[in-house]
Parts: structure tokens; sequence; C-alpha cells
DNA sequence: GTCATCATGTAAGCCGTTACATGATTGC
DNA sequence: GCAATCATGTAACGGCTTACATGATGAC
């Protein structure tokens, strides 16, 4: 989960440790609380496993630019690109600074490999294996615009399910509890079926509209036959800034 | 927080460990997909630290009853009690299913303890410490019976802080986002402002029918002081199965 | 006879947190 | 000069899950 949570914002832009736990904490609820401790060893994991990589420090616009190595210290040319970027990062740190923003210790910034596409694109459309989770759920949804229209009637339809089922068995605990409940008791299975039913209402609005636009898709052009293969690979482009 | 559901649920009366986990899996959402390789281990650890104690299997009425071991073998009679119950288990697992009831593995039913009873309090009454965590809440909330009107108001009161906060931050990147949020993402953010806008309202429903119960008791039987002493220990006894 | 359910436990491992260690830069 | 913020990491520990081991009982 926190890979995939870690792939999907470097996937936007590349960004160093601290910058990603802000936006995590910004925007994913499940991952708000998110330690450095935890943050650190998995992207030393993603990047020992190939899925990211760290780049040079460098502004955003000249990626490229070799200026700063080339103006802090001679370099041999020669070396792989991993050494290189190593001693960079070492003899860079004040320059860095300077040039790229705020105050640093030699920062890394990372950036995702297109191994890591492939990761993310399986994470996201794997299945959530049992456990209710609303947090992964939640963080999948945050990241649909990745997902082929199928793919992503098949998550909420999933979750659908799952709550669903919750609603019954609410439900079925205030119609006849095992046990009877107290004051207390009876006001927060009320309110949690109140809750799973919004949950529900709202998961049944975004499905609708799933639904229209896969079929107002289908009829203007409906070019091109009808390739299902291609499913997850699509490049979806609707950012519909409604 | 799994020691606090346990203790409060043995309070209720005694069970073994198979049952205090349907228990767990009908009324507590937060523990509701307890494993036994957790629950077991908690309950020896509090057997361990006295909180709990097994009881020998017998109809919950006759608690007393030594007729079992007596029949079955020939104690020696100067055996201290943890000795004397194993053996007993031991020896009785037919005995016990025959009596007790459905098909069983000499099974352990578990008491709370004083020290149990106090540990209780303590823990129930303790603040969350820091993580947000819902769970946490409703289950201190599902006990809520056992807190003095006061402690009640101040969980109540803690939880509408968090809930506020969690709100504001929420409107906040909902207003000026530091990136642009696309359908999904804000279709999240939307509906958690809603769901927590839902949660403040009922906290405050329950906060003021607190309020209104201080209220009501203080009126009409003013009697014997207002010893605000013995807030934690009051057997609260009202059960308004409304 | 074998499957589902009841019942208790242990061991390995995952995933995360807290606490600690380090160090640069900015602002007071 | 000192605190706050930026920035990266390690080590120890905690709690819970999974998988495994064991065994009785009732139903089909």
């Amino acid at each position: 989960m926190l890979e995939l949570a870690v792939l999907g914002l470097l996937k936007e832009k590349p960004m160093h440790g601290y910058d990603l736990r802000k936006q995590l904490r910004a925007h994913f609820g499940p991952l708000a609380n998110l330690s450095f401790g935890s943050l650190y060893p998995a992207l030393a994991r993603l990047e020992a496993a190939g899925d990211v990589r760290t780049i040079s420090p460098s502004s955003p616009e000249a990626r490229g630019q070799r200026l700063l190595e080339r103006g802090a210290l001679p370099l041999t040319g020669s070396l792989g690109g991993e050494r290189a970027s190593l001693v960079a990062r070492r003899a860079t740190a004040k320059a860095a600074a300077a040039l790229g923003g705020r105050g640093t210790k030699a920062r890394k910034i990372y950036e995702i490999t297109d191994r890591g596409n492939e990761l993310f694109e399986e994470l996201l459309d794997a299945p959530e294996g049992k456990s209710d989770d609303a947090g992964s759920f939640s963080l999948r949804l945050a990241f649909a615009r990745h997902l082929s229209p199928q793919a992503r009637i098949r998550l909420l339809e999933r979750r659908r399910i799952q709550l669903t089922d919750r609603l019954q068995r609410t439900g079925l605990s205030l119609a006849r509890p095992d046990r009877a409940l107290d004051t207390y008791e009876r006001s927060i299975a009320e309110h949690s079926r109140e809750t799973v039913a919004s949950d529900i209402a709202w998961i049944e609005g975004l499905l609708a509209r799933e639904r229209r636009d896969l079929d107002e898709r289908k009829k203007p052009a409906s070019q091109e036959g009808n390739s299902p293969r291609t499913a997850y690979t699509t490049d979806v482009d609707e950012r519909t800034t409604t």
C-alpha cells in the first residue's frame, strides 16, 4: 500500500522523501501519519528493486543539465550513472541548496522507472485482499485515473459489495442483537449504519457516472474496433476538471 | 486496545476465547477481524498479570460446584488453585462437553478479576494517544456506560476536537489545493468532508444529551453533597433501553 | 469416513512506530 | 549562538496476521 502511494505520487513528478511525505499527509488519509522510519526504507527497497531511481538534484526545468557536476568537480566522464550521481550528491549539497531550493542535506530526488510504472499498474488493479480496509480502497480510487474504465468499475463494484455486506450485518445486529445493546452501543450501530449507507450511495453515484461515460464513449466514435485487450495500458486522458 | 475490549466483554459475563472472538466480530468494528493468534496470547498475558482468571467449566448458574473434579479424579485437596484447575481441565474435557455445551477441547472460561476491573477503568479513561484512530474511540464509547458522566463528556469532547480539526484540514485542501485534484480525488475529499461533518453532528448530539442528563440529575436529587472524588467508580445504572 | 465447527495454542514474519543519530540552512 | 525547519537515515521494538499443529464432536 505504501509502495503504491509512493509510485503514484512519483508518477506525477520526481520528489524527495521529505516532500513525498508532505504530499501523503495532505492527500491520503490512511497514510497521513506515515513516519520517516517507514518511508525511507520503502524508498530504498523500491530503488534496490529498480522501480525508482535517484536523479541528481537539479531545477525541475533543466532536467538534463550537467553544469553542476562539471562545475563542482572534474568527472572522469565514464563513471556509471549510479556512481556519478552518488559523487554528485555528496559534492553538490551546497550548490543544490543555492540552486534548487530550501535548506538541505544532500537530498535525493526519486523518479519512477518503467519497471516502477509496471509495478504501479499491477498493484493498483490487484484485488484488495479480504480485509475490509477503507484506506486501501480510497488510495486506489485516488489513482483511479490510471486505471482503465473497466478496471475502475471493477474496483467500485468490489467496494460496493463489501459495503452492502457490512450494511446488512449492521442491520442484523440492530434488529435482533444476540445481546441487548445499551444506549451507546445502539447509537454507534445506528450511526455506523447511516455512514455505510451514505458510502454506498456515494459509490453508486460514481458507478453510475462511470457507466454513463463508458456508454457515451462507445456511441460517437465506435471506430477502430473494440480492442478489449489493451484495457490496462490505456492512457486515460480525461482529467475532467469540471 | 485489545485488552480493553476483552476486559469489557468479560465484565459482562465470563467467556472462553472462541466465544469472545465472536462477540468481538459482532460488535466491535475495529477488532472485527481479530485473529486467534492475537487473542489467545492476549488472554494468556492478562491471566499472567492477574487481570483475568480461568474458572472451571461449569454451567453458568452453578459457579462454585466442584462436583466435576471430585467425581473425575481423587484430588489431593491441597493443590494450589492454578494447578487444580489445570488438572481438572485435562480430566474434564468430555464431562464438560456433556455438561456445558457444544463440542469442545477442554475450553477455558475466563472471568475478570478485581485487578482486571481496575485496569479496565484505567484503560477506558486514558486519553487515546495522538493518532486520530476512530476504532479506539468507538471502542471506548461502546463501554461508555462504565465511565462517569464527566469522563464521558471528556471522551466526546476530545473526539469532537479531533474531528473539527480534520474537517478544517479537509476543507482547506478542497478550497486551495497545493496541486490540482482530479475528479476522483475531489470526490474522495468531498465525501470525506461530508462524513466527518456527519460524525461531528453525531458527537454533538451525544454531548448535548450527556449535558442534559447531567443537569436533570443535579436538580431533583441534589442530596448527599457533590462528591466529585468518586467520579470514576460510579456504578452508572442507566441502561436506558429506550 | 470425512467434513464442518468448535476450541486452543505456537512460530514466523510483516509492517509499522518510536526513538535515536546526524547534519545543513534560515531566522531571531 | 540557538531554535526551527529541512533532510536522511538506523535500531529496537510492538502488535497483529498467517500458517501450522492438535484434537474433540456432530452431521451427512
